[in-house]
DNA sequence: ATGAAAGCGCTAACAA
DNA sequence: TTGTTAGCGCTTTCAT
C-alpha cells in the first residue's frame, strides 16, 4: 500500500470532504449517486489506492486474520487441508495466511508471524508447549494433530486408537491376520514412535502378532514408503496387511508390492492414513483412514471461533478418523 | 489484533513513555537492558499485543504484501509453486497471502483482495484484460501462464512452442513417430484449444501426422486423463507417443495404458507437463515438461520487483520449459 | 446529502 | 538513555 496519493488528494481534486470520498469508495449510503460517480472517476484517474492499514486502524470491526502453519505445501495433505480451510474461512469472513515450516525453525516462524495474526493454527513439532506460548506472544494457538496439555493452548487431535480399532476389526473381518505398520522418521531427529504407531500397537496387540518397520524418511516421501515396504516384506514375509503412516508412504508401499510381484489386495492389503484425493488415482485405489475433510475443517472452525472469542479456557476437539474404503484393502 | 490494552497501558504500568515501550517491544537500541526487561515483563503480564495496523501505518518501510491466486490447492502443481514462492518471498521479506478461485468468480475475488495487496500474482482465466485491471483497482497484477497485451499488466508466460520443439525432436530421436495430445477442457465452459495444444500442433504439424483428443475434464482430474487416454487409444491406435496437458492427466493416461496392457515406454511413450515431484512416484516415473521450479520462481520474483518499483512499464518474462526426463518416455 | 472534529494505536524525529 | 511532539491515512461520531 505504497500509495503516495491519499484520500485528501481525492477530496481536493473532487472538491468534496474526506468523508464523502470514504462514502464513495466504500459504497456507503448518504451520498448522492452523482457525487459518488464523480469521486470514483477522480480516484480512478489519479490511481488512488486506500491505505489498508489506515483503514483497518480506524475501522471498529476488524477483519480477523488467521494463520495456518504447515510442514510443506509440497505435501498434498496440506494442499487439501488448505483448500478446505480457505473455503470455510471465506464463509466466516476470515483472512487466512499460509506459512510453511520448510525454511525456518518453527519457533522463529511463530514469533515472526504471531503479532500479525489473531489466531495461529499449526502443525507444530515443538514438544515444549511453554516455548510455543512464549513464541506466540499472546496470540492464541491451535495445535493440530496433538493434544495440548497447557490450559492456554487449543488443540485438534485425532483419535487414532478408536479409528485403528474400527479399521483393524473391519480388516480382520475381511481376512487380515498378520498386520504390519510403516512408521515415519524425520531425518535429523531422534526416532520416537509416532502417536499413530503407538495407537496401532495398542490396538493390534489386543488380537495378534504384528510387525513394525520404521522408514528412515519423512511422511511425505513416497520413496521412503517404498523402501520401508521392502524392508518390511523382507523381515516379516508373513504379513498380509500393512498400515502406513501416510497416504504418500502407502502409495510408495503400493509400488514396492507391485515390484515384488504381490497383488494388492489379493496377496497383501495396504491402507494409508490421510484420505487424500490422490488415493483415488493410484492403481489400485488406496484405502485410507481419512484425516482431511469436513470433520477436520468443522473442528478447526469451532476452535478458531473459541479462540477469537477470547474465551479464557482453551478449546479442544478429538476427531475419530473415518475409514475411506477403496480397492487396496 | 483485538487488543483492548494498548501501548499506553503498558507505558503507564511500567512507568515509562510510549516510545520506551516501542523500543522495548521492537528490540530497538537506545534503551537500557533493565528497562527493556521491565517493560517486556509488564507487557507479558498484561498480555499486551501490538496492533499491527497502527504499527504499519506509523512505520515508513512497510512490509510488502503479495497475493497469489491459484485454481485450487488440491492441485499439487499449485502446492509446489506455492512452496517455491513462499521460500523466495521469505528471502525478500515479502508477506505472501494465498487465494484460490475455487469458491468465487475471479473478478470478485480480485476486487476483494486487491486493496489489501501490493501485488497480485494470478492464474486468472478472465480473457478480458480490462476487466482484470478494473477489478484490481490499481494494484499491480502479474498474469501467469499467459502473455498480457495491456501495457499495465505484467506477465510470466511459458514458451511452449520452443519447449515442445525440443521435446518432440528428442522424442523422434528416440523413435517416436505418431504423436498424440490430450487437451483439457474445463466443464461448464466452451471448449477452446489450449495454448499448449496450439503450440503442440504447430510443432508437430511440421513433421508428422498427429492426433488430438480433448478430455472433458479439468487439468487436475486424473480420471479425466484416463478417460481421454482411452478415447485416444480407441480413435488413434497407431499413436506411439502421448503428450498430456498436465502431469496429473499424464498419470491418468499412465493408468489407462496399463489397463490396456500397453507397456510404457516400450509400447507407448507418455509425457506430462508441469514437472511435479509427484511424477517421481508413479510407475513408471513420469517424463515431463517442467513448469514449476527455479526458473519460474526467479521470473516471478523479478516481475514482482518490477511491479513493486512502481515502474510505469509492465514487466514480462517468457520461460522455455525444460524437459525432465524420467522413465515414461 | 455533506462536512468538521476527533480519534484509532503506533513509530519517527527531535529534544532533553 | 529517556521523553515529547507530530503525525501516518483513514473512519467514525456528530453536526449541519
Amino acid at each position: 500500500m505504497n500509495s503516495r496519493i491519499t484520500i485528501d488528494d481525492i477530496a481536493a481534486a473532487a472538491g468534496v470532504s474526506r468523508q464523502t470520498v470514504t462514502r464513495a469508495m466504500n459504497g456507503m449510503p448518504r451520498i448522492s449517486e452523482s457525487t459518488r460517480a464523480r469521486v470514483l472517476e477522480v480516484s480512478e484517474r489519479l490511481g488512488y489506492r486506500p491505505n489498508r492499514f489506515a483503514a483497518n486502524l480506524a475501522r471498529t470491526a476488524q477483519v480477523k486474520s488467521i494463520g495456518l502453519v504447515v510442514d510443506s505445501f509440497r505435501n498434498p495433505y496440506y494442499g487439501e487441508l488448505t483448500a478446505d480451510l480457505l473455503e470455510a474461512a471465506r464463509e466466516h469472513g476470515w483472512h487466512v495466511s499460509l506459512w510453511s515450516r520448510e525454511q525456518e525453525p518453527v519457533l522463529e516462524l511463530l514469533a515472526r508471524i504471531a503479532p500479525e495474526l489473531d489466531v495461529v493454527i499449526g502443525y507444530i513439532d515443538e514438544p515444549d508447549e511453554s516455548k510455543i506460548l512464549t513464541a506466540a506472544r499472546g496470540t492464541p494457538v491451535i495445535l493440530v494433530s496433538r493434544t495440548a496439555i497447557s490450559p492456554s493452548l487449543n488443540s485438534v487431535d485425532f483419535d487414532f486408537q478408536t479409528g485403528f480399532r474400527r479399521l483393524v476389526n473391519e480388516l480382520r473381518a475381511r481376512g487380515s491376520r498378520q498386520f504390519g505398520f510403516l512408521d515415519s522418521h524425520d531425518a535429523g531427529t531422534i526416532y520416537a514412535p509416532s502417536s499413530r504407531r503407538l495407537a496401532y500397537e495398542a490396538v493390534v496387540d489386543e488380537c495378534s502378532a504384528h510387525a513394525v518397520v520404521v522408514c528412515d524418511a519423512p511422511a511425505r516421501a513416497l520413496d521412503g514408503g517404498e523402501r520401508g515396504m521392502f524392508a518390511l516384506l523382507d523381515a516379516f514375509p508373513h504379513v498380509d496387511t500393512v498400515l502406513a503412516f501416510s497416504d504418500l508412504m502407502a502409495i510408495g508401499a503400493l509400488r514396492a508390492a507391485r515390484t515384488r510381484g504381490l497383488a494388492v489386495p489379493a496377496d497383501i492389503r495396504i491402507v494409508g492414513i490421510d484420505g487424500l484425493g490422490l488415493g483415488t488415482v493410484t492403481s489400485p485405489t488406496l484405502t485410507s483412514l481419512a484425516l482431511v475433510g469436513r470433520e477436520l475443517t468443522d473442528a478447526l472452525v469451532a476452535v478458531v471461533e473459541g479462540a477469537l472469542a477470547q474465551s479464557a479456557t482453551a478449546t479442544h476437539r478429538l476427531i475419530v478418523p473415518d475409514i475411506c474404503w477403496r480397492e487396496s484393502a
